[in-house]
DNA sequence: ACTTGACTTAGACATTGTCCATTGTAGGAT
DNA sequence: ATCCTACAATGGACAATGTCTAAGTCAAGT
């Protein structure tokens, strides 16, 4: 994610003490936390960030392209740094526990003409869901 | 929308004139509502119908399996009430309008074991998104 | 017609997200 | 090194969406 801070340097972005605490609370696989989660870590290591500021911050960061909002969770926006690889998710219905996946083929080749009412489509998001191993054994 | 009222009767459903004014709103193809909206809809025909009913029965409905939430838009839940044959959506980006599709094939069967994490996968949610004729002519 | 438990209501409260006026500061200019 | 200033952060009000409860109402069985 350091690169990550580089891009954005590199973009014009003035480089503060928040958004690099974002940044870090976003790095790594798997992650899709919402605003206030993210605010949660962030604060764990510059206690005085407003909840205002990761709002910002985060809209900012999905206007750049460079983290995703997903809607895997019907309640908040979940925030997902994993933007340059195209991929799903898999959830658990019952903990919440979020997975990055990739089906096989290109889910957009299976909506025929016929089904697409004379709209452009771009893009496509799918989400499994089921029980994960941790849930199964409980 | 009418063998609905028949089968929530035959599930011993208190039959109110707000559960109905529900139902009738929830009617039709392509319905894909927040609550708020079929709140505003059901006001119309029922003047004193309260927001705290409207999703009393909305969450009723999908616990019954007869409605679906879904989740193509990241504000608000939509209600489905096409919940008895399988299907997908197809989103503007732009205007929001949604239609149901029907892709090719299974999409649950794209998702190789190697993929599923130990996951039991159950269902699959897939989100189409473009733009619409109107948004494209304009 | 009575009775009763299920249903509805209004509004408080909770969560998630947005906006704004004020204060602070990163980074270029001197 | 200090100054400037446009950009960024803050706290809190506000908005949108969703949940809960206490009190009143009524559908439906008797
Ligand atoms: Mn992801
Ligand atoms: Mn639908
Ligand atoms: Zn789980
Ligand atoms: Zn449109």
């Amino acid at each position: 994610m350091s690169d990550l801070l580089e891009r954005l340097r590199g973009r014009g972005w003035r480089m503060t003490a928040q958004r690099r605490v974002v940044a870090e609370v976003l790095d790594g696989e798997h992650v899709h936390l919402t605003a206030d989660e993210v605010h949660a870590r962030a604060v764990g290591r510059l206690p005085e960030i407003s909840r205002a500021t990761v709002y910002n911050t985060l809209g900012e960061l999905v206007s750049l392209g460079e983290v995703l909002e997903v809607a895997t969770d019907k309640r908040a926006k979940r925030y997902d740094p994993n933007a340059h690889q195209p991929h799903h998710h898999l959830v658990c219905a019952q903990c919440g526990a979020i997975r990055d996946v990739h089906p096989i083929g290109n889910p957009l080749a299976d909506l025929p003409d016929s089904e697409r009412f004379g709209f452009t489509v771009s893009d496509v998001e799918v989400t499994y869901r089921g029980t994960c191993p941790n849930c199964a054994a409980a």
